[in-house]
DNA sequence: TGCATATCTGCACATATGTGCATATATTAT
DNA sequence: ATAATATATGCACATATGTGCAGATATGCA
């Protein structure tokens, strides 16, 4: 029951949860484009970053000096249904659909897995 | 996204979100039956309960010197997914079965509480 | 080696949160 | 009015949390 409270608990701040609602509907992403895209600074995104890997919401795989972070493999039932609540409700969230468009606008068109070949 | 949030971080904590487990299997249940189930004081819970009914999560109906508290209609489909979570997964776990049971025990096999409707 | 980029972390600070006790409120019955 | 029951709240305290800055770490490249 305290690692279900945990994991809503972590989930219930205001950057964090932007920040997996932008996992959930765009994949992986990198850092300095979550941050972009949120508006944030870099060290703040990041510092949830880590807390959000810490209660095992996210996955992180490095790729040069760039982190990629994504949503990881949902532990539970609980969890499972948590990340589609994530993807299908906080999809069509204004804020949420505000920073999926800027994170597109900062990664560009082409796809996020593939390094930014200049910028 | 701010209310969003403030839902997660409400249910984030281990007594307010036994609470809301067990409200959403059990149906209308009194504070003293809650508190009895939880095996918390009753000040805690009755606290515990009004944090839950600013959030929007809980309603409140007064009947005497008793207080019945019930999960309030969801707002919005957020809301509404997570309620399902609350009965679909959290009413499998141990933890609340174990509530769910005290609470049984507590108000005798038939009472007033029970919701009826199947959702 | 030295430098640049990207990311993470230690620190200090302000604020928020949960808890336990005592007490206050609300309602009913005598 | 007084007492009894059920519930809520003010207060003090310890702990947790989020933030911003500076600096540390990690990786790649000349």
């Amino acid at each position: 029951m305290k690692s279900e409270a945990n994991l809503l608990k972590t989930l219930g701040e205001p950057t964090r949860l932007r920040l997996a609602a932008l996992l959930a509907v765009k994949g992986e992403t990198c850092v300095c484009y979550l941050a972009e895209a949120l508006g944030e600074a870099d060290f703040k995104v990041s510092r949830h970053l880590g807390i959000l890997r810490a209660a095992g919401v996210v996955e992180a795989r490095r790729e040069g000096t760039w982190m990629h972070y994504r949503l990881a493999k949902p532990a539970g039932a609980f969890a499972k249904s948590l990340q589609r609540c994530l993807k299908v409700c906080l999809g069509r969230h204004p804020k949420v659909m505000q920073d999926v468009k800027r994170l597109s606008k900062a990664c560009g068109p082409a796809t996020e897995a593939g390094d930014g070949s200049s910028n």
